[in-house]
RNA sequence: GGACCUAUAGCUCAGUUGGCUAGAGCGCUACGUUGACAUCGUAGAGGUCACAGGUUCGAGCCCUGUUAGGUCCACCA
């Protein structure tokens, strides 16, 4: 009847197997279920820049286990997945590729084209991301996968964005961009980086003039590495305690090159009176902290600089000149004038394109922003009304703090991969100009109630203002210019054709890549559509899609989500901007528990990254160790406190020996054409290995980076996997009757009484996301108890006839249960026992038989009765342990082979004298040891190993092996040990300061652990003088 | 510069509102292949809880400071 398993768990075969067979069946989709509770997560979108690494390994993790367990419970689980189009990071990508193996520009190709290629490069890689997350057990509903750019997602952010515009949230403004002069286009912070060069610091003076702009013979010094962007100075500034200059403060200077009069201003946060001369020039369009001062200021803000590098008609005389020649002239000039007061080397930290090699340049630009403050206050009140809650609950600090600086959020990017934003301009000379044909200009717009919403607005009037279009004006680049901005509503192409025709231009930046992700908890739920449920991937059904009439469902009963799982860095760039989003387009908040999860480093405690060299690709472990050992894994080093240090290595390709990874491997480059190669030390080969600086030669043999922590469970899946093979052997004849409470033993109430403790601490460490506390418990459970003890206990029951069914039975129970708990840890090997179990087994339980699901994937979650915890069984069962564990030492102190049969005696209380007597024959069975006699009267045998525990003494005949010496020390030991405690209790009970000031219980506690171990001493002397 | 986190066995980490002798896995040592498992079993060695103060009857845990490391944010005329 029996088909034995094999000696060892083999993943690969299963994982094809399972994987294909969950989908095939439907288990990971999920539909509104009216009469069931939900339970859904949101992927936090990986980009589509490149394959998925060990973070998303584990956060992956964290949330299959999550929604298996949660979908077992009879919860409806929904975890939905998708791809991020990651603007910055994906179109860096291609263009880089392209420009190395081509070299080809953007420009080079156009707009079109390079998003062309953009959509090229994302499905390659959105196959191979969720090709990953399926290998790794992902229970995702994949006929709802989404991508941030898709029409459903693209919808949601053209509703959102014209909603904020309308609703006077999103505005246009100025702000400081890294300018690459060279490619002539924005570059984001992360892509700059900086250098120390060799400069110069310019001294120079400005002359301080009196109200009526004449020189009043003072000057007023100060310094700067950039002279040109004097032509821009908008003020001078100066601390407000310096003495030497308080009298100065609201008087002018005139630059002399321009002779244009700014103000003397006090800012404390600009300006420093220990550095320099303690007087700064301020060009808040060129520099980040004049910036900030020019706001904090009311300056205005004088751009000088075209976008090609050159001086623009600001710099008067200087105009048409490059950045660089200017500043030599300028030199010249302020020396000519008797302004120059000296230069000296220095050096000084230059920011450069990463793309381009050239110098960036501040450069003030028009962008789009979202104004934060009312929505930032939205979002932090969830977190402190407890609407959202954080875990670890000391990253609300994160957010709090972030929120709450309220800063406004720049949308708009300068890049063409992502969502165009909805904007089209035209320049107009007076608010009241006819637009377009259709599109009439009014100087005012007025609401349903008739009062004036905003000054400058306009509306067409054949066309819903507040359907589909909304407008602005706004001034111009060019003094004296109007622009009339139009935001158009999603789904109304025709009305963009028209403002095209109108001579209208959409504006050509896209949206932050953070304004689409931050929707995407109710954006991939179908938002803004109330009508219909989202569409699947096409060819899929749902259970009921032809309920449209009831609108949608699916974003009703999945919206809000239950648990968002993300890692610290995004805490503010993302958490935060979808709760808020989700309150000002959902009214809820889009989650109601935020996890957040450790981060894995390196052998060296350095963040895991691609380009660092670190990097594990976790199909390479489960390659290795398999997806259950991965996931087990990581899950046991998933805590609340700690990231997760994951020393890696390379395994030869030669012979598998791991040669751990270090700093000098990760920095490893070509030298003198050569490819990096490493010697095994095991077999003396070389071999490559992968890395961010090169390309191992073709064909040349390459290590794949692993790490011996998933030995741990790898280990841990082939004990499962053996005791449950040892389980299925023995099953023959089994019969699914009932269980009578009698027919249990003293083990059987134990291993029960200790599952359903097990079940109901995973239970609770689930709840309370405690991933590693979770996995430690099953893993002792299942190791430490079933295996090494259950199991042992009843194989001779097992051998026989009579006594044989009862223990089946206690058996397919404890396996039945364990592979459910285990499953959201390990579903593929749970999925392979349970299969067999139910071909051996099919009908299990205690009391209650009942038949077993078809896959432990929709199997119930484990819900023992509490009845079965006997706390009095274990604590006996413990002193059964130690007595065995007291008699192997003795067979190991002695030499005494396992095999060769001893006798024991025990003096104790004939209450526990009784209860050894009734597990006597587990002694024999673990020990090989027979209990000759219990009881308070037994006569210890002469020539015997003893041992004592709390309430019983034991004696091991030895007849002439003894060694008396070697017995008396090791009692001795015993002694000196419980003297010292004792003395330790006594001295603190005698103290009146411990009486009277600590609470009672723990008073208690001390006496009775004093009395149980004066009890034992005296055991322990007395044994001592029978040795004598 | 600000915020947060970390420091416990050779390595990677647990350690609950402070309470009796600080735990686990790996590694190490000794012994062991009788039918679940050598990816195993039985037993063992191994800790000045980073450092210095303080609070307390009592501190790995609380407070202050120091040192080292990490992360995020800001800033660098």
């Amino acid at each position: 009847m029996t088909t034995e398993l094999p000696k060892t768990y083999e993943p690969t075969a299963a994982q094809t197997r399972w994987i294909s067979e969950w989908e095939s069946r439907g288990y990971c989709n999920a539909d509104p279920q009216p009469d069931r509770e939900s339970h859904t997560i949101m992927i936090p979108l990986p980009n589509v820049t490149g394959a998925l690494h060990m973070g998303h390994c584990l956060n992956g993790t964290v949330q299959d286990l999550l929604t298996r367990w949660r979908r077992m419970q009879g919860r409806e689980a929904l975890w939905m997945p998708g791809t991020d189009h990651a603007g910055i990071a994906t179109q860096a990508v291609v263009e880089r590729r392209m420009l190395e193996e081509e070299g080809l520009t953007r420009r080079d190709i156009g707009r079109d084209a390079l998003v062309e290629r953009i959509w090229k490069w994302k499905d390659e890689y959105e196959v191979r991301i969720l090709n990953q997350l399926k290998q790794i057990g992902a229970s995702c509903d994949w006929r709802r996968v989404r991508f941030t750019l898709d029409d459903v997602c693209s919808k949601a952010v053209r509703r959102t964005f014209f909603k904020m515009f309308c609703d006077g949230y999103i505005f246009r403004g100025k702000r400081l961009v890294n300018w690459d002069t060279h490619l002539q286009t924005a570059v984001a912070d992360d892509e700059v980086y900086t250098e120390d060069i060799d400069g110069h610091f310019w001294t120079f003076n400005y002359p301080v003039v009196d109200d009526a702009g004449q020189p009043t013979g003072r000057l007023i010094r100060f310094s700067t590495t950039r002279p040109e962007t004097m032509l821009g100075d908008t003020a001078v500034c100066v601390h407000p305690t310096d003495e030497r200059y308080t009298d100065l403060i609201g008087k002018n200077v005139q630059i002399p090159v321009n002779g244009r009069l700014i103000p003397i201003i006090a800012d404390a946060l600009l300006a420093d009176k220990e550095l320099g001369t303690g007087a700064v020039k301020v060009t808040p369009a060129h520099d980040p902290n004049d910036y900030a001062c020019g706001l904090r200021n009311q300056l205005p803000m004088i751009s000088v600089m075209n976008a090609d590098g050159t001086i623009n008609e600001e710099g008067g005389e200087f105009s048409g000149q490059d950045r660089l020649t200017a500043r030599e002239a300028i030199v010249a000039k302020m020396d000519q004038l008797g302004h120059f007061e000296g230069v000296e080397d220095r050096k000084i930290p230059m920011k450069y394109s990463d793309r381009s090699k050239t110098p960036i340049e501040p450069f003030l630009s028009d962008q789009w922003f979202v104004k934060m403050d009312e929505l930032a206050q939205s979002a932090m009140d969830a977190v402190s009304d407890g609407r959202v809650r954080i875990f670890p609950q000391r990253y609300s600090k994160t957010y709090m703090d972030w929120l709450g600086e309220k800063r406004d959020w720049c949308i708009s990017r300068q890049l063409w991969w992502g969502h165009r934003i909805p904007i089209w301009s035209k320049k107009i000379v007076d608010g009241r100009q006819n637009a377009g044909a259709d599109v009439q200009v009014v100087a005012e717009f007025r609401d349903e109630d008739g009062n004036v919403v905003q000054d400058g607005t306009v509306f067409h009037p054949s066309i819903p203002f507040r359907d589909q279009l909304a407008a602005v004006v706004v001034d111009g680049v060019e003094s004296g210019d109007k622009l009339l901005l139009m935001c158009v509503a999603d789904g109304c192409e025709e009305l963009e054709k028209q403002l095209e025709t109108d001579g209208f231009e959409q504006d050509p930046d896209v949206l932050d890549t953070w304004f689409s992700s931050a929707l995407w908890p109710h954006a991939t739920l179908g938002w803004p559509d109330r009508e219909h449920n989202p569409p699947l991937q096409s060819g899929q059904q749902t259970a009921d899609s032809g309920s449209d009439s009831r609108g949608n469902e699916v974003l009703d009963y999945f919206y809000p989500g239950s648990v968002l799982v993300t890692s610290r860095d995004i805490i503010t760039l993302w958490v935060a901007r979808m709760v808020l989003t989700g309150l000002y387009n959902m009214g809820d908040v889009p989650f109601k528990h935020v996890y957040i999860h450790p981060k894995i480093l390196d052998g060296l405690g350095q963040t895991m990254s691609k380009s660092k060299g670190n990097g594990v690709d976790p199909l390479d472990l489960i390659d290795k160790y398999g997806t259950d050992a991965v996931r087990f894994t990581i899950a046991s080093l998933c805590g609340e406190t700690q990231d997760v240090r994951l020393p890696v290595g390379y395994e030869c390709p030669h012979c598998e020996a791991i040669t751990p990874q270090t700093a000098k491997h990760q920095k490893m480059a070509p030298r003198g054409g050569e490819t990096p190669s490493i010697t095994c030390k095991a077999c003396g080969n070389d071999f490559q290995f992968p890395s961010p600086w090169f390309t191992p030669d073709e064909g040349a043999p390459v290590a794949r980076i692993v790490s011996e922590r998933f030995e741990f469970g790898r280990n841990f899946c082939n004990k499962l996997w053996n005791a449950s093979r040892f389980a299925f052997m023995n099953l023959e004849g089994y019969a699914s009757d009932a269980l009578d409470d009698s027919e249990l033993k003293t083990e059987d109430r134990w291993i029960l009484s200790r599952l359903t403790t097990t079940a109901q601490q995973v239970t609770t460490m689930l709840e309370r996301y405690q991933f590693d506390k979770a996995t430690h418990t099953i893993r002792d459970f299942t190791w430490n108890e079933f295996c090494d003890w259950y199991v042992e206990m009843v194989k001779p029951r097992l051998k026989d006839e009579a006594a044989r069914p009862v223990a089946q039975r206690v058996l397919v129970v404890v396996i039945d249960n364990l592979l459910k708990l285990l499953h959201p840890f390990a579903p593929f090997i749970t999925e392979e026992l349970w299969q067999k179990l139910n071909e051996l087994a099919p009908v299990r339980g205690l009391q209650q038989q009942t038949e077993a699901a078809d896959s432990v994937m929709i199997a119930a979650w484990p819900k023992l009765s509490t009845e079965l915890i006997d706390d009095a069984l274990e604590a006996r069962f413990q002193r059964l342990q130690e007595i065995i564990v007291a008699v192997r030492n003795i067979r190991g102190q002695y030499k005494i082979s396992p095999k060769e049969p001893l006798k024991l005696f025990m003096k104790c209380s004939p209450e526990v004298a009784d209860q050894m007597q009734a597990v006597a024959d587990q002694f024999d069975n673990l020990a090989r040891t027979m209990l000759e006699a219990a009881g308070l009267d037994i006569t210890p045998p002469a020539g015997a190993a003893s041992f004592s525990l709390k309430d019983a003494d034991g004696y091991v005949p030895l007849e002439g092996l003894v060694d008396n010496t070697a017995e008396k020390a090791k009692l001795q030991k015993q002694k000196q040990e419980l003297e010292t405690q004792i003395e330790g209790s006594e001295k603190k009970l005698a103290s009146p300061n411990f009486v009277d000031k600590a609470p009672e219980h723990v008073v208690e506690a001390f006496r009775k652990t004093l009395t149980e171990r004066k009890a034992q001493l005296e055991s322990v002397t007395r044994m001592i003088e029978e040795l004598s």
